[in-house]
DNA sequence: CGGTCGTTTGATTACGATCAAACGAAGTGG
DNA sequence: CCACTTCGTTTGATCGTAATCAAACGACCG
């Protein structure tokens, strides 16, 4: 179903929105050495203890990256969508500390490892726009330490559907607060750190009171400031607004 | 009871250990413009929502980053120690997405984002380790996200005194698994996801058991086989081996 | 048409929260 | 120097949220 072209404009777009890139930063992004990789639904794009020598980039589809732990429960740690480095933390730490894994087929670029790095170090533009990236990668994980950390079921599930709408919205996969998540709840249950029994019980009530409506994998939220409100959402980490002006 | 010359030196090692610098960037970081500033214990050095213009550096003292819920909640984010930066993103982010705060009476030093953004991207040496720097941190950030949503209440204190011990050591603020922790149960149990009466009763039996020992902020390790396992432990995530060639 | 995977619902359990209170240490003021 | 307060730790009793166990159902697929 993905698109047998890729491209990667919608790379260089998120980076864009963030820090200002000139033609020839644009150019050396869209023509960095890479091979192309094809994965099916469900496969492993790194994993836990690896030494890989590329950074993906995910051209289309779903991914997500998880731990397991010694009980063998496994913890998402985030949800990635089209556009989006898997792996940038491969190009400058040599063994990876979790797994990465697709939610449905998609088309990723590996990227040497070397090649990210020495355009992160000699391009100021790349490297600040790469650096923003990751920082709003981490910013992302710490409101996720406090999603499973300090809020009730409601709420966590409430938070991550709000993040997943914004996400999307600014990736050009949704608009008005509707979008196809290609998760089970079973996974939507290991991001938030419940069980996928409670995550459907969770569903099912913001669901009655008509918070959002379920159709498949079709989300609607109904109405966005209430859920808003129980989600304890506040997008302001994901920093969709970070266009800092450059140095 | 901080010293009242207030180097630079620890930052740099730990900087050096991760990535080889020149003596001219060595020199650089050294001698950054910056100005000092003493806060007391519990001090706040950023509020979420700040602008703030400066990157903050812990000389001496530990500090924590937080987030509080609409509920009132409190989540810790992270803990840091002396030679740590306690917010590079402010470098390149506008909008602080969380608090930070001091456990103990602390010396900073304010680096003007500006003065790091300009390190960072004119200096390779520079940029790679401070880069590292930040995936290392958004690395803990993950394993924390594990450590509240997929251990129990015994792996999660576990877990994160094991932690603590070898972050410390690395630090040369402890040895042989015996290090003051200058913080509260309650602040612990934030860290964790818990209360502080739960913390409390789980530090108890991890006594009784043998693993720890503890007199007022003590903690001695006594058996770190045996806390590891509880905890679930694999230093891994921390990359203290993170001896990365220069590219 | 059977088989697998994911969702849904029900019944019961348990882990950690909550509520409550006492205790000890350190600091403050009379 | 000693009451008195404050803060943190400790222990006990009870409660509630989410986990666990179990089973049926629906959709998709070969």
């Amino acid at each position: 179903m993905p698109d047998l072209h890729p491209t990667f404009d919608g790379m260089v777009r998120r980076l864009e929105r963030r820090s200002p890139l000139g033609e020839d930063d644009r150019r050396a992004l869209k023509h960095v050495q890479h091979s192309l990789r094809r994965v099916p639904a469900g496969g492993h794009i790194i994993r836990d203890g690896d030494r890989p020598e590329y950074c993906s980039l995910l051209l289309s589809g779903f991914a997500y990256r998880y731990k397991i732990t010694g009980e063998g429960a496994r913890q998402i740690i985030s949800i990635h969508m089209a556009g989006e480095f898997l792996d940038l933390q491969n190009g400058f730490l040599q063994l990876a500390d979790h797994s990465v894994q697709t939610l449905t087929e998609a088309e990723i670029a590996l990227i040497p490892s070397q090649v990210i790095e020495e355009l992160a170090l000699t391009r100021p533009a790349i490297g600040r726009t790469l650096w923003i990236d990751t920082l709003i990668d981490a910013s992302i994980f710490r409101e996720w330490v406090v999603n499973v950390g300090r809020r009730d079921s409601r709420a966590r599930v409430a938070h991550i559907l709000c993040e997943f709408s914004l996400r999307l919205e600014a990736a050009g996969l949704a608009k008005g607060h509707t979008y196809e998540l290609p998760m089970t709840q079973e996974q939507l249950a290991d991001a938030v750190g419940l069980t996928s029994v409670h995550v459907n019980r969770v569903l099912k009530q913001l669901g009655e009171q008509g918070l959002i409506s379920r159709d498949k994998r079709r989300l609607v939220i109904e109405d966005w400031a209430r859920l808003r409100d129980v989600g304890d959402f506040n997008e302001r980490y994901l920093h969709h607004d970070a266009t800092a002006m450059a140095a």
